[in-house]
DNA sequence: GTATTATACCTTGAACCAATAGGTAATAAC
DNA sequence: GTTATTACCTATTGGTTCAAGGTATAATAC
């Protein structure tokens, strides 16, 4: 029902914002959880929970590919975008902006469609 | 994976679109599935397995009223929207957009993005 | 006159995905 | 030396869309 941290309309989100920050450069998860904050303006707040398995799930389908790297005795997993993920990116955005585009025309009134019954 | 009819983003979407419908005018289940093919303009296409459960939920937390009206021998159920509904409609409308402008300022801006304080 | 389509309602099962709540381990701060 | 921060991870739950069924009447086609 009613969700405690993000609303509804998630589907998706977290794949959409996790390519769209990976393609200007490349980053571990922790800092991505951050970053999602930062952007979204604490619109969109995710859990370590939601990024890591959507890190794995693009990088087991080719979308992602990592590289480990120690950074002050810690281990840090870099993400960077694959071409696929670029296509794969660019798919989500077209959807997205597509659905968008209805779901805004839907709720403003929209009575350009003339059906009868 | 990859959805045959609709794509990913959906969530909520249904009930959104549902309850804004049903705030212009009562209508029953068979023909807001049309509608709702109609007013996307056949971005969104909402099988009977879909809308009828939401309209059955609805009901139940008091969001929707409806009463049964036979139509040339056919009975149809038409759909309206109570206050408490019209209320959730605004709160959905809300996030929505807030959402919205949320991951449409991540996916233009680079890093961060236009208003700030 | 019967076969097919359209109308109109419904439920069940599977699949997907975000969210919560855990767990491990190292460094930094106090 | 206890807590907070960094940094990784998994398992489980819950909610929701979707496909694929099922029932029944009215209109149309053949």
């Amino acid at each position: 029902m009613t969700r405690s941290t993000n609303p509804n309309f998630m589907n998706g989100v977290p794949e959409l914002l996790i390519l769209r920050l990976l393609k200007d450069r490349e980053m571990y998860g922790y800092e991505l959880v951050q970053a999602i904050r930062a952007v979204t303006r604490e619109a969109v707040s995710l859990g370590e929970g939601v990024v890591y398995p959507v890190l794995h799930a693009l990088e087991k389908d080719g979308a992602l590919k990592s590289r480990r790297k120690p950074v002050n005795g810690r281990t840090r997993v870099y993400y960077t975008v694959t071409p696929a993920g670029q296509k794969r990116l660019g798919a989500l955005v077209n959807t997205w902006t597509k659905l968008n585009d209805a779901v805004s025309g839907a709720l403003q009134g929209g009575s350009y469609a003339a059906h009868t019954i």
